[in-house]
DNA sequence: TCAAGGTTTCAGAATGTTCTGAAACTTGGC
DNA sequence: GCCAAGTTTCAGAACATTCTGAAACCTTGA
């Protein structure tokens, strides 16, 4: 349970002056990026947990989170994991001591990186393929013989393919930003900022 | 309330052959489209009350989204005022009828343009205000004369920076492809499409 | 000015999501 | 093998958001 005092790692950070200021600035940023989340139906305490992970820089275990972000174990565990599997959130050891720690990514562009692509792999890609299937459904009404039913049938097919080339065109765009190593996206932006 | 039977607009979508093909297209359409919304912090109704009138391509008035959703007038009529405010939806008159009728935009990339610029007002603007009060908080604790102290307030305060500065980086880029007409969107991917 | 038709508002109901906490489970040391 | 410490699960509570519907409010035409 316990760390060696004197372990870089082993800062307190409720020291009193950082209590009053730093952890102030700390709470302000965990709160707002909590907020955020929520209003992008992320669920606000994942949101903090990754907040609190990412401000503090270090290795954090699952009772300190719930002791500053006061939630519950079960929330703690169970969001630790969802963080773990979007890969914003590693789990480490700490030597000698038998808990988990997690850590949260600390390279700005890459942790967008990430975020990106575990939303578009759980939410972008579905959308595509029922787009996929509702044009299908919609290319089997233009073989009717009724002229001004098949007229109808392409102008909503025009309306999917459109929608369809538009959300693709993001997707496979999305992958090169988020290719090779995370640095991608990074690139993408500084790229376009001089070119615009 | 009846419009001239041979108006062109007039199309009446619940013909039978309509009804069992494109009819079934066009509801996973809004299905799909209001899912998606809803994983995004969209609530369902207002995103699938878009995808009607984006998937129908003409006005309808409020009565006929009620009964093609199932949703309730006082529903349709806030949503319909908040897709406005966001300016993907527009109100129309038809000639002769006192109604209200509503049209979505058909671009799909100044649909898309559109959608990020209101997202951006309410939530990333707020957001980088919160980080710069954050930043002027920790800036304050960097002039201590605790040298440890020091370093910490350094060290959060480099992390905050990175944050805004991603985050803004975002939003100036966001706001050139929002620019100019909502093509801008359009044209800044098929020139990343080519250079990546 | 009135009536008819259309629109908006908002208190509370319905719904869906997130969170808790206690019990079950797993792991490592002895 | 057994205990202690740590972790996960999940049923249901708590909470927040969304939706309804009826009443109030406009607006137009006569």
């Amino acid at each position: 349970m316990e760390l060696p005092a004197d372990t870089p790692a082993a800062d307190d950070d409720r020291s009193p002056t950082d209590r009053s200021e730093i952890q102030r600035s700390k709470e302000a940023f965990i709160a707002h990026w909590g907020e955020m989340g929520s209003s992008w139906g992320v669920p606000r305490s994942m949101a903090e947990i990754h907040a609190l992970l990412f401000i503090e820089g270090k290795p954090l275990c699952a009772e300190e989170i719930m002791d500053r972000l006061q939630v519950s174990r079960g929330n703690v565990s169970t969001t630790l994991r969802q963080l773990a599997d979007w890969g914003i959130v590693t789990k480490t050891r700490m030597r000698g001591d038998r808990k988990d720690f997690f850590e949260a990514e600390q390279d700005v562009w890459t942790l967008l990186s990430l975020i990106v692509r575990a939303r578009k792999r759980r939410e972008l890609e579905p959308l595509l393929a029922a787009l996929d299937d509702a044009r299908s459904i919609a290319r089997s009404s233009e073989a009717t013989t009724d002229r001004e039913e098949a007229r109808r049938a392409s102008e909503h097919l025009a309306r999917l393919d459109a929608m369809h080339d538009a959300l693709m065109r993001l997707d496979r765009l999305s992958d090169r930003f988020i290719g090779r190593g995370g640095k991608g996206l990074d690139v993408a932006v500084r790229l376009l900022a001089s070119l615009l």
